[in-house]
DNA sequence: CTGAAAGCGCTTACAG
DNA sequence: CTGAAAGCGCTTACAG
């Protein structure tokens, strides 16, 4: 038999609801009754049941944080970043895994899981602006994050994608750069990430009056490592000539880097290197990669102060949905050195 | 209002037992029945209460994984099997932060969360040998991770390390290394992940009749590229020869890796390296990375089939406390290529 | 500031 | 195979 609240009430002579109070921080209690119950909670060894204040509360304490794969530093550093502003808000952070999956992803969001959640923090990798009408009517609040769903009817949270290309385009042309591949870009959709950074490319580009050789867009699949190596070779190949590069994530910059390095070529001397997301890992590559930092925490604060807002309104919710870009930084480093 | 069990009962006119059995997979129920349950809880969106199920039951579905920091690969790996082995037993998985703090470990260990788990995944971090004792008469059941804490009163998953650092010395001795440099070994206690690893270098020179050479027993702190990097340059400028590595965990191997390119150090040409771990970033550097595969996958299952036991033994529990050591595997790559 | 009652929505024995 | 009753351990109104 565990030691229920009952317990500690009899032992303190109060009733249970004092015992409740006093647990949950109620302001208006005797310092003195405060004590006597403290000390019961003490000496029979009282925990809290925590699903039985979850029933009655309609909380768990608990969200959910929807990923791809936890494996790709991006996610990793995200994840992070919640789990620490979550920390702040006495959240505990549920990972799950969607790979990509677009059903899976939709199970997940729609709360097919075994376990209570307040929310979703849902970053969308599968479901695409097609899919949004899905998002409706779920169980829990979610909040998106993410380029690939603007119109949903959810609050969204994102980065300045359109501004931090430009950027880092804009500091590989003042470097003197003239021949700059859009690495990453691929035949997306204009909503997408890879979309977005290319708009901010040709806007670069446009600012100073240059033209987009379109031999210089590549596509680089997966988003990762190797994707970025094989696409890399793939340009080398080609013999299309260029002196800069902005990688549209920093894990195909890393998978092109060490191509880059193994043909000879030299980092920045020969190319310059931009990367995007700033994975602690860009810090500790030889030579260092410049990339555009996204932002996270503000990203991770942001996006849980819109579910604790969601949470504590109900489900009689009738909050428009919100959006927020988050700033972005240029973190220049030796591979897009002068 | 939401739509409850009992909803569903008087729509699919059954008693709520029946909605119930439906609902849990529980064998012996008409198909006529089953199905009518079905068609109520789709006709109605009954979605069941998961806070409710906990409480009666004495089971959330969720667990813990405490690490010290997800933004570490090695973790964000562990993380990730764990995640993946927990979805086959329908667990979902809260990640919990400790930043190696002590105090913070015990909290988290203590169950001192505001949502209900069933168990802890804890990877000793911040907590060691000594601090054993505090690890008894805890709320749920606990599995330990790692090396730190061997004679705890509570089961135990890790890899063989004695014989993962042997047989990666063993590796380098074999393709003609003599100078071989312990990398990260420190002045770290006998049962720690380094003093482990150390004593399977040792047991390698031996076996080949060879001394160990205390000037090429060096430390890196911390564990990270950084300490790795500083550690590096430290041994370089100290002038001591070397030919071979052993690291003793993969991102001090990658930052003493940047370091020995950096310095024209030929890698396997001049000086062969071994990493431990077997992180996804080490088959991407150039030149990949030779590392020991620690048995990620067979960790993550073991500790969760491990947890499973414990929880459903309940508190009653008498079983001794178990202990497993996963499999190694050496992964040669190019940084030790002969 | 504190108490007594009701009830959150399930599952668990116990019947039949 | 299915039902009626009890109760898991809290918090929420409602009083005073």
């Amino acid at each position: 038999m565990p030691v229920t609240m009952r317990d500690v009430a009899e032992h303190a002579s109060v009733s249970i609801k004092t015992v409740s109070n006093v647990l949950n921080d109620y302001p208006y209690i005797r310092p003195e009754t405060r004590d006597r119950v403290l000390r019961a909670v003490e000496d029979l060894g009282y925990r809290m049941n925590h699903s039985a204040r979850a029933l009655r509360s309609g909380r768990s304490g608990a969200i959910s944080l929807v990923v791809p794969d936890i494996r790709n530093a991006y996610f990793a550093e995200l994840a992070a970043a919640v789990i620490d502003a979550a920390d702040g808000l006495d959240l505990s952070v549920i990972i799950e895994q969607s790979g990509g999956v677009p059903e899976r992803e939709l199970q997940l969001v729609q709360g097919r899981r075994t376990v209570p959640v307040d929310g979703v923090l849902y970053s969308v990798a599968g479901l695409g602006e097609e899919d949004a009408h899905l998002l409706a009517n779920l169980p829990t609040p979610v909040v998106l994050l993410g380029e690939r769903i603007f119109r949903g009817p959810l609050d969204h949270v994102t980065m300045q994608n359109v501004e931090g290309a430009r950027a880092a385009t804009e500091h590989l042309l003042d470097g003197g750069r003239r021949r700059i591949l859009a690495f990453g870009a691929g035949a997306a959709a204009s909503v997408s990430s890879a979309g977005l950074r290319l708009r901010g490319y040709r806007e670069a580009l446009a600012s100073r009056g240059l033209e987009v050789d379109p031999a210089l867009v590549v596509d680089a699949q997966p988003w990762l490592r190797e994707g970025g190596a094989n696409a890399m070779r793939a340009v080398l190949d080609s013999g299309v000539r260029f002196d800069g590069v902005v990688a549209f994530n920093d894990l195909i910059g890393l998978g092109a880097l060490r191509v880059l390095l193994d043909s000879g070529v030299r980092v920045p001397d020969d190319v310059a290197l931009v990367g995007f997301d700033d994975i602690d890992e860009t810090r500790f590559t030889s030579p260092s990669m410049s990339t555009v930092d996204p932002g996270r925490r503000e990203i991770a604060e942001t996006a849980l102060a819109f579910l604790r807002d969601r949470i504590a309104a109900g489900s009689g919710d009738d909050i428009a949905p919100r959006e927020h870009l988050s700033r972005f930084h240029l973190r220049e480093r030796e591979s897009s050195r002068r």
